[in-house]
RNA sequence: GGUGGUGUACCCAAGUGGCCAAAGGGGGUAGACUGUAAAUCUACUGACGGACGUCUUCGAAGGUUCGAAUCCUUCCGCCACCA
């Protein structure tokens, strides 16, 4: 099968009622993909050291690109981090300074390489700064400036609602239309890349990038969009505020992960599965017919096959048998966080508060004593009662205690 | 450059001298109910302290006042219109 259909059987490409596919700049890009093996790009920008599952969708494309013969390009926005896109956010965006984005780019080259093989070219990365920052103002608005029309860019969605918006828009942030059109140009010319793909806020973007190859360099470019994944409940997926669902493991642990995915919403099971995993879809079809707490078998093969995909096996198994241990009931030995207290220390009692904190089941103490107030604390699986509630030798059992905070963290004590 | 407006906790948004750690909503967390789901109901949601106490917070720095998020001064950011 060519990797557009792969695309739009999975579910990353959206459509009409009747099935056929909305935003593909032109459909003849299926044909292409068919029969011959191109160079697609995404863009990523390096705003954090690590990606989240928000940009999973991204990459997964990029996975499937490459697994249909095609050669993927990540394409690091290290220039344009610099000028904020305005696509879709209401702020403008900080500005990163050159060693932040240095930093940050190593961190998503590395996450990257476990969705995509970067060896042997088979796909690359690159870093838009390196054409972008020798441009020459006066050049470029000569050789590139004739071919924007203010009031073609001026209509794109992106700038437009911003306009109506009370916030305004600078000159700088509208200029990230022409930065990034110029890298897709930048990129077929020099990497026959004729394809962008993208979510659906950089659908100007991309148009403009089109427009400007074919002005250009009288080629066709193409562009396909994918729509913003929102949770049933309709917030934006993996965007917590507090605990934004890190692909990178020490930001996330495997275990968090992994409980991340098990405790998707049922009406989002299916979707998942179909974005997030390689699972074949008449797996994937089979798993989403379940109903009731059937799904919960679902759940659990889409954590473990997309903790399986970020962390590696090994690190999937691990938390699945973690989380499964816990919640049968045998709690020992089970690889959660712990921390290492000194005997003395325990005989005279530690506030349970202090310890909740310490772990990081808990931000702050204060709200380790809100939670155990709440009745969401227990030690030993036994709820605590007083909120100055004191853990001693007394709470060991085989070396060990168990705190617990909500239904679904769990953390140990351990004696030195 | 001129005029007007605006800057509040994770986000949106009230608040124009004390009753403001700051209404309301969203989000988040916890409890009940369940299927580690959803929906619903309830509670919590700055930090620290044995909960009535202290400290830090309302763009920044100063000032007036017994007392300021609220008044004054300067500065910074953002917005709109004019130029």
């Amino acid at each position: 099968m060519n990797a557009f259909d792969v695309l739009l059987e999975r579910g990353f490409i959206a459509t009409e009622d009747d099935g056929t596919p909305k935003q593909v700049t032109d459909m003849k890009i299926r044909d292409i993909l068919e029969k011959k093996s191109i160079a697609c790009y995404i863009g990523f920008d390096p705003t954090a050291t690590s990606l989240h599952v928000g940009s999973l969708v991204q990459i997964m494309v990029l996975a499937h690109m490459q697994r249909a013969g095609h050669r993927p390009i990540a394409l690091v926005g290290g220039g344009t981090a610099m000028v904020g896109d305005p696509s879709g956010k209401s702020e403008m965006r900080k500005m990163l300074t050159a060693e932040d984005i240095e930093q940050n780019m190593a961190g998503l080259k590395k996450q990257l390489s476990r969705f995509i093989e970067f060896s042997d070219d088979k796909a690359i990365m690159v870093n838009n700064a390196d054409w972008l920052s020798p441009i020459n103002y006066i050049e470029f608005l000569r050789d590139y400036g004739v071919h924007f029309s203010i009031n073609r860019m001026l209509a794109a969605e992106s700038v437009k609602l911003r306009l109506e918006k009370e916030q305004g828009l600078s000159f700088l942030e509208f200029n990230y239309m022409l930065l990034q059109a110029f890298d897709f140009l930048h990129l077929i010319k020099n990497n026959d890349c004729i394809l962008q793909m993208g979510g659906d806020d950089q659908w100007g973007n991309i148009c403009a990038g089109i427009d400007l190859i074919r002005r250009v360099e009288r080629k066709t470019g193409y562009g396909i969009t994918f729509p913003l994944i929102t949770t049933a409940s309709g917030a934006k997926m993996g965007k917590t505020e507090k605990g934004a669902v890190w692909l990178d493991g020490d930001l996330c642990s495997p275990l968090d992960y992994y409980q991340f995915w098990r405790n998707a919403d049922d009406r989002d099971v299916k979707k998942f599965l179909g974005l997030f995993t390689f699972l074949p879809m008449d797996k994937v079809n089979e798993l989403g017919e379940l109903q009731g707490k059937d799904i919960n078998e679902a759940k659990r093969i889409l954590a473990f096959e997309a903790t399986k995909l970020n962390h590696g096996e090994e690190a999937a198994k691990t938390a699945q048998e973690t989380v499964e241990k816990i919640w049968s009931g045998d709690k020992k030995g089970a690889d959660i966080p712990s921390l290492e207290v000194e005997s003395s220390e325990l005989e005279e009692g530690i506030l349970a508060a202090e310890l909740f904190f310490k772990l990081n089941l808990t931000p702050s103490k204060s709200e380790a004593k809100r939670l155990i107030k709440k009745g969401g604390a227990s030690v030993n699986d036994e709820r605590i009662q007083a909120f100055d509630f004191k853990i001693t030798t007394s709470h060991l059992q085989e070396g060990e205690i168990l705190l617990r905070a909500g239904k679904k963290k769990y953390a140990k004590v351990v004696v030195k």
